[in-house]
DNA sequence: TTTATTTGTGTATTGAGTACACAAATAAAA
DNA sequence: TTTTATTTGTGTACTCAATACACAAATAAA
């Protein structure tokens, strides 16, 4: 079935940079490599590409080794193939980004690979080109995020207005009027008030909000000011 | 130096999507397949990663093999990797679309390859999932002039307020009105308007605008509408 | 019962986007 | 040479969205 026979192979990875928000901070997934080279040094989850599984299915059967996951939110992010990236053998390596409800994490899965969530400020030093992939993630997400609501994808299914804001207000790292905030948010028609509040965050309680998924899907693609002046903070 | 020597690797390869506008209409260059399978059909410029040149090497040495071009915008795409996209052995596919001045495209060259341009909505049926590609192409194209001046790659290095309108009429598939677009356009800074007229398009003649580069390359990030309600004309 | 903390809400102002029409230039035709 | 046809270039009023900004309500903890 080789055909194109004068042609080099390669090898194909596929990288995941995994976000998690903890309620306060915007945190990626990494783990300690567990083989040469770089041995013990922190790492994204990654895997090489089998030949029956499609770009996209490596990169399901990757997160979900790690985090027992599925149908969670996965997007292809950049592919990157310098030649000397990996110093053993050229590996070229597509990357995805994922969105996961860090409370669905269940810390104890991580504990095969060392795996840690670290802030987005304090990512430590990565193996190969991967603080590349780290950096051009944080762009996607942030460019993202300016225009389209996936950050919900952050969140468990039930959540209130101060913790939305504070996730958006911790992934451009900018202050926002809550007053401003809430109109924006709920002029978008995506939200629906539930009848309980979440106690443990405040003596008042806030209400819980859930997404109404049917407005969610159809306006997805459109393009919707979340957050004042994404202009100035987008790079 | 083959280490990983489990694991299987595959073949690699770069599909580009030419965009080139005529004055009147957005196209993209098709070359007929000159080899098996599918000799002879209409398919996009692409070739095999090779063992010692990156990604971005490999796209650029392709659109130059088919234009002569060097130094044109060239942006990776998405990267194609189903199993069976390729009937004669699996190779992955990293798409790049490029935009060029249709007018320092020198015919002549692409007679080696019949290549020939193609309005976006004629394009003929396309080898593997070349489909798909063209189609991912298009909605990049159309999302990202939405907000970022990158249509000026695909124009010369003077032109007029209605050409540039035109472009974006063609792109967007939209009349628009040319008070606005003009206002709009001129009040981003990117436009130093010349002293000479372009007399070929019409009898009054329109003046001649530049692009301002140190401002291009300064705003090139930033979030510009040029367009009404680019919302409704994304999908 | 007092205090401290966090939630929830409204209004006035500014600025950007939008709709809309007519005069100026000139090549081509009469 | 005059007339006609075509295309360029420009201004204003209106609407709506984005923004700045402050105080009362709720309640757990002291």
């Amino acid at each position: 079935m080789q055909k194109y026979s004068k042609q080099t192979r390669l090898l194909l990875a596929v990288d995941c940079i995994i976000f998690g928000f903890d309620g306060d901070t915007l945190k990626i997934l990494l783990i300690k490599r567990s083989f040469e080279p770089q041995k013990d040094n922190w790492s994204l989850m990654g895997g090489f590409v089998q030949p029956k599984e499609s770009l996209d299915q490596a990169a399901n059967r990757i997160l979900k080794q790690l985090t027992e996951l599925q149908g969670v939110y996965l997007e292809q992010l950049h592919t990157f193939g310098n030649t000397k990236r990996d110093p053993i053998e050229r590996t070229v390596s597509v990357t995805y980004f994922a969105l996961i409800d860090i409370n669905k994490y269940q810390t104890q899965l991580s504990k095969d690979y060392h795996a840690e969530w670290f802030p987005l400020k304090r990512v430590p030093k990565l193996i190969f080109d991967q603080q590349e992939m780290v950096e051009a993630a944080k762009k996607r997400i942030r460019y993202k995020a300016a225009m389209h609501p996936i950050l919900f994808e952050l969140l468990p299914g039930k959540f209130t207005l101060p913790q939305l804001q504070t996730l958006y207000e911790s992934v451009f790292n900018t202050p926002i009027d809550k007053r401003n905030f809430s109109k924006r948010v709920l002029a978008t028609g995506l939200l629906i008030k539930q009848n309980d509040k979440d106690k443990a965050g405040s003596k008042r309680g806030a209400y819980y909000y859930q997404l109404n998924m049917q407005n969610y899907y159809a306006k997805f693609q459109a393009f919707m000011n979340f957050i004042p002046n994404p202009d100035s903070l987008l790079h």
